[in-house]
DNA sequence: TTTTGACTTGTCATGAAGTGTCAAATGTAA
DNA sequence: TTACATTTGACACTTCATGACAAGTCAAAA
């Protein structure tokens, strides 16, 4: 599955969702955010849903602009990458609990 | 980071190590396991060693060819890809542990 | 109703990365 | 040396990610 795919069930990223509530609760348009971490609008309304992955460094720089937590948007970032990863494998739960495992060692 | 590249620290894949495991504890070629699933020699050379991925057709055959659980198989295929996702990030693991989250719900 | 502004959508060019294959190189045991 | 298994590098081809732009929708103000 890819990420434009329009035909899978989960069109949302959990950053996204993040990203959106968070931008709406402090009453900022998509323009600001998109021009202060330097962006094209519409990729920024792609990000918040989901269409579009930012990069590390955008994801940082949103979590200061937002005075949020940088540990938060990051590890939420990584979270939609992992969903990502995994897709809808039936095993999915199953593979996500064996990398965590082996990631510890 | 690419699965090409060759600065990387980390090389293997889990699924490539048990894969050669298994192959060699049955006394198998490459080049009969590679004929088995239909690819080049080359490539299961490669995917032994992490360099290339095979698709989850390809691993689930290969469980099978092997008489080995597929669901193993998969999960390792899956966590590979979980790892290679999050690659070498610092909050690796807590991105992991919030997908494991989302993904129960 | 027309205009304005916020957001969304579709599309495009470009480049990066994945895929399968082959030939040559390397290694190794007879 | 020869034979065979494996590895490596390169290639053509495809698929996907990225950034950018223009046009579209939509709601509220004028």
């Amino acid at each position: 599955m890819t990420l434009h795919d329009k035909s899978k069930y989960r069109n949302v990223s959990y950053l996204g969702q993040k990203i959106r509530e968070t931008r709406e609760k402090q009453n900022l348009l998509l323009r600001q955010v998109a021009a202060h971490i330097e962006v094209d609008t519409a990729l920024m309304s792609k990000a918040e849903r989901g269409e579009r992955n930012l990069n590390r460094d955008q994801v940082v720089k949103l979590a200061k602009f937002f005075n949020s937590s940088e540990e938060e948007y990051i590890s939420l970032w990584l979270c939609d990458k992992v969903i990502e990863a995994v897709d809808n494998d039936p095993l999915a739960t199953q593979g996500i609990k064996k990398a965590l495992t082996k990631i510890k060692n």
